[in-house]
DNA sequence: GTTTTTGAACTGACTGGTCAGTGCAAAAGC
DNA sequence: GCTTTTGCACTGACCAGTCAGTTCAAAAAC
């Protein structure tokens, strides 16, 4: 149960009724499972055992498998949207630079993955997948939290902050790349280190500080 | 179609023979499927079909659908750890920086990616699942693959070239990530673009050249 | 003549999805 | 206040279909 809550208890048609509870614990349950063994050798049984609901429940809730699982996706990846956008936003308030808006979209990325690790991990084992019945809908999600990178690196490039030579899409994928990657690993392999502590290796990284002396080499 | 040949003909047991043929095309038609669909919703009918041999012959040459898929995997990530090693020890021999290596090494794999899309795929949808049978398997190629870069990264903060406060797992983490997020994207969003464009973009990011004049800002 | 492949038939377990029926809390009727 | 009705939410046995894996005799390739 590597999971946490996901409830955010004010969702678009909240609604404290018993259908939106069912709903959400249908969620975490098919999260982990999917999460564990994908999306085709999880059942809709299992799902519906661990959220200790009935199978017919699920078909009650959701119209089938495959749109219980794209409900999920367009869920988690708002939430991380709306907290990329936050992090964004905090420093613009403060007057901070742009590389700073980076600092922080980082760290809300890494507190996402480390809140909702089995998320992250569905997402990545699916969004490059093609043929899918829900490929269009994660191609939209995946857009809007990626843009929230593009937009800060923009504008970094605009104010003159940053260079007008970077590519600002591909850079863009690269950081999220970096984060993801990273913060995988890091839930995988040492889950002991702290999120500071990865943190601060990834702001080096951004910043260039990777050379000996803190400047670049060539 | 995506992916590429991964003929690489002179391979770990080579012999030319027929059994080795059939087990190439076996694995061309599986690592094609199961990046498109996944492993269980792939099924030994659809390989054996594309592979253009009979539904016995997988059986006569693999125990089982896992483990033509666990052998898939080896096989892959050995072709990726020999080119990254490869790359590396290619700039040691012309006498470049590490910095130079790690730059070489990042258009090794943007060069297997490009070649091997589904591969790349498939290994990134697999990864950080768990409870899988081949976990075992991935981790240990994984790491091989991994300790190329660590290793270098280690070599360039015993010489000086790069700060000894780096991260060296964490760093070595963050770099193929951002090599295979952006190639991944790349590939999937603009494929149209060359791969020196988008090995000159993920240059600029690792040598810290983002902020507008070349030096890292604070 | 030995190795490898073929291809079709078969099995037994499992899966997504269905549907007739249950439980129950609030509304309606008295 | 008490009884009856309504309809939402849920249930779980069931079904039709699918799939991994087996078997094997015969053909093909070497």
């Amino acid at each position: 149960m590597t999971i946490g809550a996901m409830e955010s208890s004010r969702t678009v048609d909240s609604g404290g009724g018993r259908r939106q509870a069912t709903r959400q614990k249908l969620y975490e349950a098919a999260v982990t499972l999917i999460a564990e063994q994908g999306f085709s050798a999880t059942t809709v049984d299992e799902i519906a055992e661990r959220a200790g609901v009935a199978k017919g429940t699920v078909y009650y809730n959701f119209a089938s498998k495959s749109v219980l699982f794209e409900e999920l996706l367009r869920h988690g990846v708002g939430l991380l949207t709306a907290s990329l956008r936050e992090a964004a936003e905090g420093t613009a308030r403060d007057g901070g630079s742009k590389v700073d808006a980076l600092d922080a979209m980082i760290r809300a990325g890494l507190v996402f993955i480390d809140r909702y690790p089995a998320f992250t991990q569905l997402y990545v084992a699916e969004l490059w997948r093609t043929n899918r019945a829900w490929q269009s809908t994660l191609m939209v999600v995946r857009q809007e939290a990626v843009a929230v990178v593009e937009n800060v690196l923009r504008d970094g490039i605009a104010n003159g902050e940053l260079s007008d030579e970077i590519d600002t899409p591909l850079t863009a994928s690269a950081l999220v790349g970096m984060v993801l990657v990273a913060a995988l690993d890091w839930q995988a392999f040492q889950p002991e280190r702290s999120l500071d502590d990865v943190h601060s290796a990834l702001s080096r990284l951004l910043q260039g500080r990777v050379g000996g002396d803190g400047l670049g080499h060539k």
